[in-house]
DNA sequence: TAACCCATGTAACGGGTTACATGATTTT
DNA sequence: AAAATCATGTAACCCGTTACATGGGTTA
């Protein structure tokens, strides 16, 4: 219980799966598969947890006692679903109000592009136009969320409002990152 | 000097911070130092390394025979340049054609506002202003760049172009980063 | 002569993913 | 009856950073 405050003074540089799975939670009581199938389906532009992070996480959370977790039906089906604590929703609360911190910005084709020189021209426009393709997949994805996804959901307290700004800016760099495409294109072509 | 395409065929995800220094010594000879510094002038809003990840790397580099070592003198001052050898240079060139991989997306700001409904107006104003001061720093490096790092780079076979890109792919996303903060705010403020 | 770069490195630690594993239930 | 999905988990492994350490050279 007490190790996690403590490991802040010394560490620093401390997990943050914790405070995604956190601010699930005190949306809703949710099991462990709903919380991976949820960032799937509104956070993956911004957010993702692979399985081997939630579960064992959640564990950890409980140990803490951040959540506590009951077993439940659905159908025949058994999950184990997590709630959380007020202790839990502290901890939450005081991370949230904290400045966000930047992560390492690491874009494997940017680097790429960076060194082209050392390509010839019709293997870069090769790249960007796979670049465009996989540019075009997101927006696709982003159109799928604003319409079927997002329009479902019910606005207690602005929390659509903000799920929306979340995706706004995702749609804001992806329309970004295609002039940027059709620029270097016009540009390699002169 | 075997074992790093056994580790390829077993691993898949392999280290990619190999190809931004072979790639950087491909441009001309380096030490591990200016490896560094060139990184923080450029590279920084698209890839970064650490000393703990460049000097290890360049030894491991070393052994597999993809750069040779050579002490040498700046004034007193001894420093190892690395210089990439033919076999660092077609490890280099099979890596540039490949498809780039996409990283995992994690970026803590968008998580925190994600989860905003449960903070106060204000503070979420505060993070929104915190987060256009840290935009405009970035903005304010790019100028830099442009005007007094690129401006001296002698453009050999498309060289200069090419950092140009990817110098205005940063810009064109902090400027999207911009415009959507002004858009948040003002719907904020509804 | 103190402060600050230059220059190179290592140890320790936590982070996070892939791959593997299991078994039940529902759908086709 | 097979395939797909639900649901949960572990082991192994690499990744990458922070913190620490060192010592010489240069500048104010």
């Amino acid at each position: 219980m007490i190790s996690y405050l403590k490991r802040v003074e010394i560490m620093k540089k401390i997990n943050k799966s914790r405070y995604a799975i956190l601010g699930l939670l005190l949306d809703k009581p949710r099991s462990g598969y709903e919380i991976k199938q949820f960032m799937l389906e509104f956070t993956i532009h911004f957010w993702q947890e692979s399985d081997a992070s939630i579960y064992p996480m959640l564990k950890t959370l409980e140990v803490e006692e951040n959540v506590t977790s009951k077993s439940e039906f659905v159908g025949r089906r058994e999950r184990t679903i997590f709630e959380i604590t007020e202790a839990g929703k502290n901890e939450f609360l005081q991370w949230l109000v904290l400045p966000a911190e930047e992560g390492t910005r690491r874009n494997e084709y940017l680097l790429k592009l960076f060194f082209s020189a050392n390509a010839t021209k019709e293997d870069v426009i090769q790249q960007l136009q796979l670049r465009q393709k996989s540019i075009e997949e997101s927006e696709v994805r982003f159109r799928n969320i604003a319409e079927n996804v997002l329009s479902k959901v019910s606005d207690e307290n602005d929390r659509k409002l903000f799920w929306t700004l979340t995706l706004n800016n995702g749609i804001m760099h992806v329309k970004a990152e295609e002039r940027w495409l059709a620029d270097c294109l016009k540009m390699l072509k002169k």
